[in-house]
DNA sequence: ATAAAAGTATACTAAAACTATAGACTTTAT
DNA sequence: ATAAAGTCTATAGTTTTAGTATACTTTTAT
């Protein structure tokens, strides 16, 4: 069940790019060399993920002197089940349980076959996750963890 | 989050293993062949599969005239995520959330990286699932499937 | 106007993983 | 002895992944 590193890579830097500015509060315009190299990413692999990403609409751009990437709405607008699926595709671990590209596995009953049941309940806790965690939950819960270090 | 055809084919292996025989209680023992082409599997693939899984330790076998393949412990006592593991590697989508090959990252901080903390909940949701799943939980909810259907 | 910064777009490649096949060997019931 | 079954290892073909390379295009500071 492994993400790839295309799917890992474009979340950590969509997750950088919710981080806000230092300064003001507003999500950060950041360039591909600065996300690459906090993040030790190639950056001209990061640069393929960050279009594709810009491609379904989850980031804008600004090319020229002083551009970069930034988030195309929100960060609480945008779930990482978004990201996922136009990184690594659908999140069914099986064609035939799949919301988005459902495709038939074969087996004579789909409606009494047992590792469909299963699998479609694999599915269903993955998208409930990924479809209800924005990036602003990830900053939550990173400033929370974040704390209780700082209790320890 | 894919799963390979080998494991596909692993778990529909076994849950066809689990099914009882028509006339004896008794869990079958079933020669390649005939799983293969209940499940339309190519034979020689399945061959490999079967293998790697009585090699782990989850089915016993039988060579020479009348062999074939049985559990090797009741259905109740062999889940999913065994098999799964077995076949297709760790439950989980990134590494260092993995409790069964953990490795790390490479985040600067793993404590507090928002990605590690996502993802160990689906690791976790994934895990229950089938980990909690056995093949006779398998049989039951295919027979409440079947009963559901003619009811209709 | 122009040069430099930055993104856009494709093509390509090396390595790994996955799926499947082949063939020689071993065991067992009859 | 022999045929039916599993065992084991090698390998071939394909697909996916991860990363490079190259040749644009757009924007903006000067």
């Amino acid at each position: 069940m492994r993400l790839s590193k295309r799917g890992e890579y474009g979340l950590r830097a969509m997750i950088t790019l919710a981080e806000p500015a230092p300064k003001n509060d507003s999500p950060a315009m950041m360039q591909i060399k600065e996300i690459s190299q906090r993040e030790q990413i190639s950056p001209k692999f990061l640069e393929q993920i960050l279009l594709t990403l810009k491609n379904a609409g989850l980031l804008h751009s600004k090319m020229g002197i002083g551009g970069g990437y930034y988030l195309a709405r929100p960060a609480s607008e945008i779930t990482l089940g978004q990201i996922f699926r136009v990184l690594d595709g659908p999140v069914a671990p099986i064609k035939c349980v799949s919301q988005m590209a459902y495709e038939s596995c074969g087996c004579p009953d789909e409606e009494t076959c047992g590792l469909r049941l299963v699998m479609g309940d694999v599915r269903n806790a993955i998208a409930d996750i990924l479809d209800h965690t924005s990036l602003s939950d990830v900053m939550k819960r990173q400033d929370r963890a974040r704390k209780n270090l700082v209790i320890k």
